[in-house]
RNA sequence: GGAGCCGUGGUGUAGUUGGUUAACACGUCGGCCUGUCACGCCGAAGAUCGCGAGUUCGAGUCUCGUCGGUUCCGCCA
């Protein structure tokens, strides 16, 4: 064995080891230098560990090697474990009952000084952590998510292996498809002048593994998007991608529900009450505002239009009279906003589209609001009881079109909730979202397109909307959702060619135009299809979610920018001419 | 494609109404120090204020542009 390798690791050091020798290897952490005595603290990913480097023991010529140690040194210990002396122990760090007397250092390696100390990284521009990544991946905030990251894989791996499902996997080189979110292109150089795309998704790969006969498939697979960035959007990112032949809706929500559920108890311990609840996207969209509700807090929407359609205050008449709607939710002990803080919500509610923000403050002895005046009475109660309102609380009203009033009332509720500290910590809301709209008319195209893809099928009393009115269509389409966060989505797809037709003449092409498209596809189904469904959840976004933060950089070893770049390889790069003279790839200008 | 915020020694920040020596903490380097644990004490080095124009007698500070990071809208399932 060699003489620097390791016996323990230093997280694991503890008063159970006192008396024993034992070899350690990490990095310096910090160093303590008090002359005729120096203390190191050594880190390696099981946590730290207190040496002492005492000239008595190691000698001058070891006390001088161990003078020289610096931060992120990395060396080997060769010591005693002792207990600490009375009154000594660091009850901030897990071993801090103990120390290390070290008899012989090994400097394994040393470090120029890092651009940032490891423990303060968080702190650190996102720039130059990204470009030391290597660095920044040092501190224990990041072992710490990246660990939690493979426990996650690893409850879903056990699980799903346990149910029968086989991990397949799926190529990465495949064809573009115009529809959908923008492709990644790789060239190819064996035929100049065509492409290969990066996948969106295996989605047609895990269908034609069900027509092959796996019935139940998983994989944890790179999915790739040309579209721009956000905090819980990279380029490339992983779903856990799901696929089960013979099932109908209820059987893949079960199945998958208990794997979310297995999941937080074995990564977080956290048991959920099942069955998670439900949710139509209809009645999400009525009372939250949201396709995906944020279900830690009330504050829930309500429609009032039925009791100011009479109204004499125009607004309300009017919007009532032109199917518009009025909505409005109840800050809870809200009255007492000031006027510059309900001036602020106006104008955010304007700049998110909306006509403008009608308020009632409801105070001990009046309701205080610029439009009082013009209600009645019995409508100015109307409200106050259809909102729940009491002294104290702030209503807010909104008129127009149902989905803009919604959807902005529903921004302005998770505001809301997040600025009152309504949304309690540690808590993990799951929700399913069923009967999703199935098309949705497109204004540039001038087309109804799909909502999720062209393959999932209508709900079974819905099929005949297709021909007679195709936006109130609804499908065999689940989401599931934490927090807020959509954590993925799928649906039945569709399996019947009949249907299949159907559903391209609603998406205004013909059986021939979806051939050229989709031809080795739909010839598959041609050759006995199981019935079958499916789910792809965003295993970042779960992570993310799970470990408390608020992007998915934190839970990605090496991730890019909100650019696309990769500042540490300095990626994308241009390519040599002698690359794409092979390519048969000419650059412009 | 659009909007907001940020960019000052290695790192994090301060920098007044535009005013001449750019401040503080951490880190680094040197010295002292035998029980520290965010060690302490003494001393030192280290910045053309992201970059480029402009306004001005004078710009870290004001204006425009540009680059980078970030957040949101559009986009994205």
């Amino acid at each position: 064995m060699t003489e620097w390798k390791r016996t323990h690791h230093c997280g694991d050091v503890s008063k159970e080891y006192v008396g024993q020798a034992i070899i350690l290897n990490g990095w310096v952490n910090r160093r303590r230098d008090l002359g005729q005595v120096i203390f190191v603290d050594l880190r390696d990913r099981s946590g730290l560990v207190q040496i002492v480097l005492d000239p008595e023991v190691l000698g001058p010529e070891q006390f001088a090697l161990a003078e020289r140690l610096r931060s992120e040194y990395v060396i080997s210990v060769q010591g005693t474990v002792l207990e600490r002396p009375e009154g000594q122990v660091n009850k901030k760090i897990a071993t801090g009952e103990v120390e290390v007397q070290v008899s012989k250092l090994i400097i394994l390696s040393e470090a120029k000084t890092p651009p940032f100390q490891i423990h303060q990284a968080a702190d650190v521009d996102e720039a130059l952590r990204l470009k030391y990544r290597y660095l920044h991946l040092r501190s224990k905030e990041l072992q710490d998510t990246i660990a939690l990251r493979h426990q996650t894989v690893d409850a879903v791996r056990s699980y799903l292996n346990g149910q029968g499902f086989l991990d397949i996997e799926t190529p990465l080189l495949i064809r573009s498809t115009p529809e959908g979110a923008r492709d990644y292109i790789v060239p190819s150089r064996v035929h100049p002048g065509e492409f290969y795309a990066l996948p969106q998704s295996p989605q047609l790969f895990k269908q034609l593994l069900m027509i092959a006969g796996f019935e139940r498939y998983y994989q944890i697979a790179r999915c790739f998007r040309d579209e721009d960035l956000r905090a819980d959007r990279q380029p490339e990112f992983t779903q856990i991608d799901v696929e089960m032949s013979f099932v109908d809706r209820e059987e893949v929500m079960n199945t998958m529900e208990a794997m979310i559920v297995h999941v937080l108890s074995e990564v977080k311990g956290v048991k959920v009450e099942t069955p998670i609840p439900r949710l139509s996207y209809q009645e999400a969209m009525d009372r939250f505002g949201s396709d995906k509700p944020d279900t830690r807090f009330g504050m829930e929407l309500c429609d009032v239009t039925a009791h100011l359609g009479g109204s004499e205050f125009r607004v309300f008449a009017d919007t009532a009279k032109t199917g518009g709607v009025v909505k409005g939710l109840n800050v809870r002990g809200g009255a007492d906003f000031t006027r510059r803080q309900i001036d602020q919500l106006s104008e955010q509610a304007v700049s998110m589209g909306a006509k403008g923000l009608m308020w009632f403050a409801l105070e001990a002895d009046k309701v205080r609001s610029p439009i009082a005046k013009f209600l009645s009475e019995e409508e100015l109660i109307a409200i106050q009881r259809e909102l729940a309102g009491e002294v104290g609380d702030l209503l807010l009203l909104m008129a127009g079109e149902y989905d803009l009033v919604s959807e902005v009332l529903g921004r302005l509720r998770l505001q809301l909730g997040k600025e009152l500290g309504l949304i309690g910590e540690n808590r993990y809301n799951l929700l399913w979202v069923v009967d999703w709209p199935l098309l949705v008319y497109d204004e540039d195209s001038e087309r109804f397109v799909a909502a999720h893809h062209p393959f999932t099928a209508p709900l079974d009393e819905d099929i005949d909307l297709l021909e007679s009115d195709p936006a109130r269509a609804r499908a065999k389409a689940y989401d599931l959702v934490l927090n807020g966060v959509e954590l993925g989505g799928g649906s039945i797809r569709i399996t019947d060619r009949n249907l299949q037709e159907r559903m391209f003449r609603a998406l205004g092409f013909t059986m021939e135009e979806a051939r050229a498209q989709f031809g080795y596809f739909l010839e598959a189904f041609e050759y006995g299809t199981p019935p079958h469904g499916g789910i792809a959840f965003g295993l970042d976004r779960l992570v993310m979610l799970l470990a408390n933060r608020n992007s998915i950089r934190d839970v990605i070893a090496f991730p890019k920018t909100v650019s696309a770049s990769d500042l540490m390889i300095e990626a994308p790069a241009q390519v040599s001419q002698q690359q794409l003279d092979e390519l048969k790839i000419n650059l412009r200008r």
